[in-house]
DNA sequence: GACACTAGTTAACAAAAGGTAACTACTAAC
DNA sequence: GTTAGTAGTTACCTTTTGTTAACTAGTGTC
């Protein structure tokens, strides 16, 4: 069985489930892993370009973050030398293309969320 | 357009996916959340029972979790006043049920990522 | 000359999250 | 009477995460 199409989650017990959640916090959790990732696939390559991009990361947590995603794959670190001032640019590897899900569903289940609080905060003025 | 399921995060713009997912990671984001939610799926509904599943977790931060999770509504807290000790059974709400394909993918990627890094591991020693 | 841009780094600090161990109070078994 | 189970709470401490502002070093603009 090669294909990875092929893992059903629900085949899974209790402890497989918290020990798959659990690695995939442990990669891309925290508060900025997936806005950095998401602003990179919108075509947001560069340093300063990302911090006006996602709003309220400063300097010192993106370069951080960056650092991780390249250590673990899921970004790739281009310098362009020739230039001066020398000009970085930042993509995303075709391993972080395993994340659409993860991110799609995060984005979908966020303004449905929204939605739901705005309806609440209707109700409780009227 | 009443139906929820057409929201498309493709339609939606840099800001707006941004947003999206920071909505998604101030309500469910976090070490434990997740894990707790998926506990209570899996049918573990009391309070050192959903200690012992979820390997980790502390007394105080599973008490905490819990409490902002039925103040979110993903959770609803019923004692049963006629035990004594009192017995207390934590549920899952309805609206919980809408963070399935939120926790679908990231078990799916959990487990392609253990794999990956796994496949690596071993390159690595030969 | 002063300021803005490139891509960051550094130091000092603050806030949030999490861990440990002790404790409540009551029941049941050994 | 000791131990284990019920469901937590409390105080103290450590770790992680994040913030601000200053700084590097070079180029281009007003």
């Amino acid at each position: 069985m090669k294909n990875h199409e092929q893992i059903k989650p629900e085949d899974l017990g209790c402890a497989e489930k918290l020990q798959a959640v659990g690695d995939s916090l442990y990669a891309i959790g925290g508060k900025w892993k997936l806005r950095v990732i998401i602003a990179l696939s919108q075509g947001h390559c560069r340093f300063n370009d990302l911090q006006r991009t996602i709003t309220g990361i400063s300097g010192k947590v993106l370069s951080s973050e960056l650092k991780e995603l390249e250590l673990n794959g899921f970004v790739k670190r281009n310098v362009q030398a020739e230039n001066n001032p020398v000009i970085v640019e930042y993509e995303l590897t075709p391993y972080s293309q395993t994340l659409k899900d993860v991110v799609y569903a995060l984005i979908k289940w966020g303004v449905l969320h929204r939605e739901k609080i705005k309806s609440e905060a209707k109700v409780s003025n009227v």
